[in-house]
DNA sequence: TTAGTTTGTGCGATCGCCATACAAACTCTC
DNA sequence: GAGAGTTTGTATGGCGATCGCACAAACTAA
């Protein structure tokens, strides 16, 4: 129930508005580059010396920063200054139920994984049920290793393979899961009482990573494709995530590319994906469509490709030019300048990259004054859960406050 | 160099803060819909009564609200409440250089236009300096009879047909005029001292006029296509207008449509406007590009279509199909719901709109459960000196406080 | 005419930031 | 090694803005 995003529809402002506000601007503020001192958090802010005192007070006693025990020399004049950085013990959870595997990690505000773990399972069409229940059973267990560390978990999300309404949680519908209307964060919150939990798109989440902790880390204005079964996408514009009017926004996998080209599932003809999804490549390509899963798929355009396979090649190289394609609708319209590529796309890069590249190159209005850059994500597939458990600590850094509105077990062991 | 939009990167909060969010909060209350009492503006907007009147005074003070004389008669129980609504007083200035004329309009905040001239002039390929001088002149005379009146002219935008850098009010480039590199906004002030002065796209100014005073009022989420010499496009998120990373986003006109399509001036192949453009639609259909402009052509091609030419037919369905598979890309990312054809498409709609909306119902994803729905503008060519006002008079509501701020000339007359 | 209801304003309380002052801790110079 | 100079962090009073409450004004209903 907490960590909604504030301000959206701007209500009315208060003198808590100012202190919530400027609470998570020191937090973001320390967060970014090396400890700080508070009267350097002052100077750059542009608050008062005395003011961040008491901001970073409260802030410590919210266990979300803490200051470091190390010397600190600096060998500048006057008195050194107590830095400051993130504390470690505010732990966020993420999930990610997909086609052929569940997840879970624990992560915390300095980014570091503090648990994670992986489950083969085949969910493809599996009844969601005893999938979420077994998910549930993960996160439990994350739970209890978190808290017997004396972590203090802030918050779940939960990552699927297809559209989210975003207030309800609710699972509208995911194709290659073959669920429709599930009620995603009822069922799971049930099993983890006292914990917030939120769901979200895959893709989304995954983007999401790229700029915590990914390639695209620093960068505001990105856009990411993941080739999964299908192609999902991502979106970042001014530092934050892109959702579209409803939520259901950066489908990039279903762009048109060539009004003429095959049909798609999605009843219209020529998108993005019936080019360029891992299922589509292989299937241009002439492979069968194993059961093996989609790690094996991939695996097997990489070693067809490395041992020089004509119809993979050219099947790559045909992907490639259609993502840029398809890139350069989206890169066009949000006026990005990094494009980042992810999932199965990752592990294809030597032989999509220079083509997606060319495409761009030709295609990108921008260009006359700024090449967009191609970056490879350096996550496998474990973009999506870092993502999630990314997307709870991206909120606690915004708005610190919330972790103080937290259900009362969670502070029970500190007060 | 007032109406910066604020909070972007977000800054330090105080009580200054407070009361500007308070005080743009109760404005755009009493904005919208019927004029309303303070106490019911309480009510709405969680504030109390006082804290409404203080507010209250502050903006009829700065000329933004007036208390109406109309009785109030409610035949409610209870005293009843002094009906708020907007004051008439503030104006704001719209400015266009077009290819083939200059326009100018003074608007006031309730959305009345008070004074509206339009110029024809051959500004293709014509030098900036003498043209903008001629606007400048426009605009002195606009301003004059406004102060005549006693409005309070309180900032003025400009409409450009081409790329312009958001904060220096630099035209990047302008194809169709055959600009590059003007500082537009600097040169433009000299002429008008003490009226802060921005400039913006022609198309996404457009669009705000179709949000503020057209067919997409109310509606937080749409995109627009306008038809001009090109194709230019703006699109509306969240209630704000979208420009994207650096503000050269929703460029419409250069989106992949067909890959092996006719090849664009922009060195790729198939892009939308190489269908739909007004010029393109003419080519196709086989018409010479005379020399009377663009007004002409398009009055040309509606005649030739509602004569029953075959090849302007074809060339006008075709220009539709296209559209709607620009369109689809658009919709798809930014999941917008509304869709509005402008410019030229307004009044060649007949022609178009079942084309573009048979390929929208196809290829529009959230299809299943809302359908994308076209809508036809209702300005002529005049939307974009509209909106070019309108931006000044949508700031002014949401920060009231910057009027407080002008230039000492403004205020003058009043204290 | 009286009771009841709603509106708008005035007053003290509270909260949060700012400006200032001051003690603490460190470097630099003599 | 001592003192001057500098920077840091905290404490205190002032200011601004909202809130809660009380009260007069204006109107309806009986």
């Amino acid at each position: 129930m907490s960590f909604e995003r504030a301000q959206n529809a701007s209500s009315r402002a208060d003198q808590t508005t100012v202190r919530r506000a400027n609470l998570g601007i020191v937090l973001q503020q320390i967060a970014t580059g090396e400890p700080r001192s508070r009267a350097r958090v002052a100077a750059e802010t542009g608050l008062t010396r005395g003011t961040v005192s008491s901001l970073v007070g409260e802030l410590i006693e919210l266990d979300l920063l803490r200051e470091s025990d190390g010397d600190s020399r600096s060998g500048r004049v006057g008195r050194p200054g107590q830095a400051l950085e993130l504390a470690d013990r505010v732990v966020a959870i993420g999930l990610e139920v997909n086609v052929d595997y569940l997840a879970v990690c624990v992560e915390d505000l300095t980014g570091t994984v503090r648990h994670e773990q992986r489950e083969h399972a085949d969910n493809r069409g599996s009844s969601h049920g005893p999938v979420l229940e077994r998910l549930a059973r993960m996160a439990t267990q994350a739970l209890a290793e978190a808290e017997a560390q004396g972590l203090l978990p802030v918050g779940a999300v939960v990552a699927v393979p297809g559209l989210v309404e975003e207030k309800s949680g609710r699972l509208l519908r995911a194709p290659n899961l073959g669920w429709t209307g599930i009620s995603l964060v009822d069922e799971l919150a049930a099993y983890l009482p006292d914990l917030p939990v939120r769901a979200d798109n895959e893709a989304s989440l995954a983007a999401l990573a790229e700029h915590w902790q990914g390639v695209a880390r620093g960068v505001d204005d990105f856009v990411c494709v993941f080739g999964e079964v299908g192609v999902g996408g991502g979106i970042f514009v001014g530092g934050k995530l892109f959702r579209g009017a409803h939520g259901y926004g950066a489908e990039l996998g279903h762009l048109p590319v060539d009004p003429a080209g095959p049909p798609c599932k999605c009843g219209a003809r020529g998108c993005l994906e019936t080019f360029a999804g891992q299922e589509a490549i292989a299937r241009r390509a002439g492979l069968a469509l194993g059961e093996g899963g989609a790690r094996n798929l991939t695996d097997e355009l990489i070693r067809r490709a490395g041992s020089g396979d004509e119809a993979v090649l050219r099947s790559l190289s045909e992907a490639g030019r259609y993502l840029g394609i398809g890139l350069a609708s989206a890169v066009n319209l949000f006026d990005v300048d990094v494009v980042v590529l992810g999932g199965c796309f990752g592990p294809l890069a030597p032989w999509l990259l220079s083509d997606v590249q060319a495409v761009l190159d030709v295609r990108v209005l921008s260009t006359t004054w700024s090449r967009c850059e191609v970056r490879v994500s350096e996550f496998g597939e474990g973009a999506a859960v870092r993502g999630a458990a990314a997307l709870t600590l991206m909120s606690v850094l915004a708005e610190p406050w919330l972790v103080a509105e937290l259900p009362a077990l969670r502070r029970e062991g500190v007060s």
